[in-house]
DNA sequence: AATCCGTGTTCAACCAATGAACACAGAAAC
DNA sequence: GTTTCTGTGTTCATTGGTTGAACACGGATT
């Protein structure tokens, strides 16, 4: 359903940032209005965001995406298991560089 | 029209393996059959890559996908471009484990 | 001859992603 | 008060890349 990678980055935002609007977290993620209310509903049926309403002078009518205890619960797990994730991709990118420094020697024979 | 990992990887594998049938060819690099067929024939037209026949009482009827002299100036370019990028990546990675180490450490206090 | 098997090629179907369009509501202007 | 404006969340037809089943071909095998 949801990569690691979204799991972990909307959690992260989520979380330093529970006030943007889904345009502003679609802009920060990198992803479509479309894509962030999709994720950001299943995220809520999953009982990890619990949208509050939200009403000052500055913004007209909004939502506070605020992460339930569960939802600060599965970040935490999702953020050790992007670490590892991260360290594996890190040895394998290490051994790509040394693989492709050879070839670029090579190359230049 | 390509990604630079595209390129790198199938201009790679038909370097050292020109006589891979197109399904060999995918499987190796995880790519569709239609997938590799459509990238197969781009690289034809552009010229990096020249089909001939091949035959011999292994294989019945194949095609010899051998890189052209500008199919290997072009590899070996991409190929330079193409570390490049991996270092820049390698930077970012580390800075990310380093970024998630100290969240995950937060996390356990 | 007839069948089989491994080719390259095609293309309808699939599906995630997009973002324009919508409905809503408070702020601001009149 | 009324109207306009602005920023919000939501929807959904459209897009575009990907897939892999189906096809046509041809040499081996029976």
């Amino acid at each position: 359903m949801f990569t690691d990678n979204e799991r972990y980055q909307l959690l992260r935002a989520l979380e330093q940032n529970p006030n943007l609007s889904q345009r502003q977290l679609a802009i920060e993620l990198g992803y479509s209005l479309g894509k962030l209310n999709y994720c950001l509903r299943a995220f809520k049926e999953k009982g990890w965001v619990k949208a509050e309403n939200f009403r000052n002078s500055q913004n007209k009518s909004a939502y506070f995406y605020q992460l339930t205890p569960a939802g600060v619960t599965e970040k935490a797990r999702v953020t050790r298991r992007f670490l590892q994730r991260k360290l594996e991709e890190y040895e394998q990118i290490e051994q790509e560089i040394e693989a492709l420094k050879q070839e670029v020697a090579q190359q230049q024979l």
